[in-house]
DNA sequence: ATTATTTTTTAGATTAGTCTAAATTATAAC
DNA sequence: GTTATAATTTAGACTAATCTAAAAAATAAT
């Protein structure tokens, strides 16, 4: 199944609505895909006839089988480029989104499979969502929020729940990056502010607004 | 200027035409682009317009300086983009080009310099075909046939002035890949076959069908 | 210097993706 | 259960890139 870029966009915006809610309506993927109604109404009618949603008019869209399989696959690449973008050229995670959505578009499975092993099998992208595999399955990740992490035991941050580069900027702050180690040593009652240590070494108090973003798993699981 | 990836590959390949000739006509294009001449006629009135090229009706076209300087980053991009395939991602030389033809759109100015950087500035692409800087200059690079090189001196293989999965096949067979050093040791006379010593042990003879195609320069020399 | 040939351009259509404005269907309000 | 409102679809048009077939201009041949 050879795709346009833009019907790409369209599987991949309807595959990441549908894990809000089962059917994904034609304004919210206008609104997404930053278009109108009337055009997605288009697009959504010649995805129909290509099979890789089921569309019935007024009753909003879900994908096929085989639209979720391409969707995941498109997926997977704008999650790896994304990867490379922050791991290899030193890209920060909040600015490479743009950069993959072009990059996710370069049709090449062998590519994909070199840049893959290039970049050593990565689990999750820079934002810690995880990647599909070449088999278009998803592993499953479990990550805890900080605020609910077992105390005295390290634990390596692996996501964040919000990619503002608000939150980047207090990341920064505290020298947290991506793959620090916290250890939480206190709660405090009065407004669930954490008391951790950074990296083994430096200790601080974080605030639960911010440490509620932070996914961690413990050091010594996973990679 | 924003141009479309069509406009893009039309202006890389009446620049790699101009390296010919100075003028480039219809049907020459048609031919490199895989297209119609009247396809080329509508898009060389729509670059006129937007003063990438000077065109008039059944003379022929040229690039502009706007046009050579945006042709000469498309160029930049394609052979960045070859060398990452090759260097980092394992790709031979002789596959790379489909894939960099995609590449070369994904527009972004910082992704390109990073890029740059992440490889190490290189001169050349696997190819040996000179990579313009960010400025869009291109190096000189005067590479010498090893057919025409010295005698006594160690070599090193820049390039191949034939680009042919045959000559991949000889090369490999020889084990020559680009980088490496070879010393010519005598000519003979009889058909300019070389006896050459390869990578300063392998002592060997290549005919001189395959000799003239490798481009050399001193070992000491450039990078 | 005409004629024949080649090259290039124009004219008119087609496809993908998009839009605005109007019409239709579904949902919510009363 | 009408009526109002919101969501969605249709109708018709636009742009970019392409094509085929016919016309026009340039070049070569006699």
């Amino acid at each position: 199944m050879n795709l346009t870029a833009t019907e790409e966009n369209y599987l991949k915006e309807i595959y990441h609505l549908q894990q809000q809610s089962d059917k994904v309506f034609t304004n919210q993927l206008a609104e997404q895909l930053q278009t109108t109604p009337a055009s997605v109404t288009d697009m959504l009618k010649k995805l129909h006839v290509k099979s890789l949603v089921a569309y019935e008019r007024y009753q909003g869209v879900e994908l096929t089988n085989a639209g979720t399989s391409l969707a995941l696959e498109v997926v997977r690449r704008h999650r790896l480029w994304e990867y490379f973008l922050c791991v290899k050229l030193g890209f920060d995670w909040q600015e490479v989104h743009p950069l993959a959505e072009q990059l996710e578009h370069v049709s090449s499975a062998i590519l994909i499979e070199k840049l893959d092993a290039y970049l050593g099998h990565p689990q999750t992208d820079p934002h810690g969502d995880p990647i599909p595999n070449a088999a278009g399955e998803l592993p499953t990740i479990h990550y805890t929020p900080l605020t609910q992490a077992p105390m005295h035991k390290s634990m390596r941050v692996m996501a964040v729940s919000n990619q503002s580069s608000d939150l980047l900027e207090m990341l920064t702050q505290f020298q947290i990056s991506l793959g620090a180690s916290i250890t939480v040593r206190k709660t405090f009652g009065f407004d669930g502010s954490l008391d951790v240590l950074i990296n083994r070494k430096h200790a601080t108090i974080l605030p639960e607004s911010m440490a509620r973003h932070l996914l961690v798993q413990p050091v010594k699981a996973g990679a």
